[in-house]
DNA sequence: AAAACTCAGTCAATCGTTTGCGTCAATCCT
DNA sequence: AGGATTGACGCAAACGATTGACTGAGTTTT
């Protein structure tokens, strides 16, 4: 007896086997929650269940799709894959999805808002019943030309006013590494925001900024080189051009902060004395670089955004979220905190190992 | 005139104002390659196509897959998704798939072996063209379970004898690490590998430690905590804990190893005199952290997963690829070179900003 | 004993495309 | 002039599942 030669058992095949109708094998195959009444007596009821296993029957969700226009699928835009905090937040996403039996259709748009439109189609072709978006650009419609497929869309990272978002209290970060600084003796600031179309960065620094003023300092100078370790750089390289080097650094991203104080590093500047430095996303390279770093739920920022989504597709009204964040102080800004990290060669003596 | 309202328009409206069959419709919209021909006079066409454009028609890709058995999507599978490492893989396979206009599903599957089933069953219940894989274990079947669904799969970063794959050069890779430790004098080596069962760390660790054999030092200890910036403290800890610290250490991530040398620093052992450090992938951050690191072509090796899967999928042979691996030497090993890193607070005197 | 009500199903339409096989006229060939 | 070819399309059956409406036998109600 065959069992599956080469395609995929079918409603029919079993149907044929146990003698009853497709119908039936639907109804019973999986009972809608709004009628669970008894389609069939549990002899049949058993006799299918056992045909369907013995085959080993998975229904084509393609088939389902395709008449009940429901795809159980989403569809993911991260603006870049392959950093960590993006990263983090598909994780979460992608979590809750397998939950849910959902699956994620991914696309990286690489903050360029045609190739997003471009894959948003391509998104929709495949009937998405839902879009998280992570990569929203402030003063630009998010997807502006879906308007008239009305699929639900929620944001996260990066808010908007044209939709339900989760975000991290960004503002209250920012005001938070201010406070920090400032609490530190610092008294000449800097921000490095990512990019001005970021509502992270600009809502960061707007905290900080605002914090840095009540507390009677200078305006800090704000710097939108982008959140990488070469932006980084290049604000580090922009801030000694200037000649303006802060004694208190905030960058929008651990990395960015990492690739600014190396080069700081190499130009003098001693990281922790010369200038604290403080990031965001508390990843774990800020741990084993010693770098102070405001944390932010990533996964659960991830898994809210999907857990909205879900919310929004069953017919509930949605608001949007803004999560809690904290901040870890480590030697990149309290050099009193023991040093753990990278110190490449130092003269620091030797210790033997502790007990 | 209600350009869509609610519903995205299907051909039959095309073909309903035109004053054609839908039969028409499909083939001139989209004319198949193994038989172009002319399925309509010249004027058809162009109403049709008008008529297409004016009503926004786009395709339903699930009908086109229920007919035709291809669904233009495929399944990615990744151990973990949030690191650097398999998000680049992820990024440059997404590259390729934008490309091609295909989509893909991702389910991070944890390296464990039940849920990646789970997620396949899922994955092929969407009828997933192909699948690739980058959460191979070594000794262990991969996706046993979908014999009978022939679905082609690609694995990439880690290599299965049961599947074609695309990889480093892991041995080399290994080799190249102990052949740099050796010539700075080292001789007490050690390896952090992942785990047991994957290939990258295997692979790695063998090259790493016939090649410290074949110059006659003691055979390399193996730590194979993990390849987290927490399995790279626990190794520490363990080297501590057994008395035998490294005096050259090679990390098969650079997360372990910077994790490693942050507890070895804290415990004394100053990172690139005490104990030279080599990583694997040069990540953004080995450049920040001046971490020796052997690169990787991690975007180009999606890439190459992807465009041997679509091969395969054309009908054509496929065969294995290794990509080759490159050596960057930073101050984590080689102390003579310019610290740029994380020295937080340490005593280098502070140098003017250069002009 | 007729009406009403379950129970255990079935029928057939539908979702949006694709595609093998016709068809019917006009044109071409010899 | 009669057969063959070509151009321009249409029919209808899939693909695999869902679902509102219906049926026919048995049981209960009044």
């Amino acid at each position: 007896m065959p069992i599956r030669i080469n395609q995929r058992p079918t409603q029919r095949q079993i149907a044929a086997r146990v003698g009853v109708s497709v119908t039936t094998v639907s109804r019973i195959l999986n009972p809608s929650e709004t009628h669970p009444e008894r389609w069939a007596s549990p002899e049949t009821i058993e006799a299918i269940r056992e045909v369907a296993e013995v085959l080993g029957y998975r229904r084509n969700s393609l088939a389902v799709s395709l008449r009940t226009s429901r795809s159980q699928t989403i569809g993911v835009f991260l603006p870049v894959i392959g950093d960590y905090t993006l990263a983090s937040i598909f994780a979460g996403i992608d979590d809750v999805a397998r939950e849910h039996g959902i699956m994620a259709l991914t696309a990286s748009t690489l903050d360029t808002p045609g190739l997003r439109s471009d894959r948003a189609m391509n998104m929709l072709d495949h009937l998405v019943d839902g879009i998280i978006g992570a990569d929203a650009h402030l003063g630009e419609r998010y997807l502006g030309g879906l308007d008239a497929q009305r699929v639900p869309i929620v944001l996260v990272h990066r808010r908007h006013d044209d939709h339900v978002s989760v975000t991290a209290d960004d503002v209250a970060a920012g005001q938070m590494a201010a406070r920090h600084l400032i609490s530190l003796g610092r008294t000449r600031l800097a921000v490095i925001i990512g990019r001005r179309y970021m509502s992270t960065g600009v809502d960061r620094a707007a905290g900080f900024v605002q914090t840095a003023l009540e507390a009677g300092l200078e305006e800090p100078v704000v710097y939108d080189h982008g959140f990488t370790v070469q932006a980084g750089r290049e604000a580090a390289l922009a801030m000694i051009g200037r000649e303006s080097v802060p004694d208190g650094l905030f960058g929008m991203h651990d990395l960015c902060v990492l690739g600014a104080t190396s080069v700081l590093r190499q130009h003098g500047y001693v990281t922790g004395e010369d200038v604290a430095a403080v990031g965001v996303y508390d990843s774990p390279v800020a741990g084993a670089c010693d770098l102070s770093s405001i944390g932010i739920g990533l996964h659960n920022m991830g898994r809210r955004s999907l857990e909205l989504l879900l919310d929004r597709l069953g017919g509930s009204d949605i608001e949007s979220e803004t999560l809690p964040v904290h901040l870890t102080v480590r030697a990149s800004s309290d050099p009193s905190l023991q040093r753990t990290g990278h110190t490449w060669g130092t003269m620091t003596p030797k210790a033997p190992p502790t007990p």
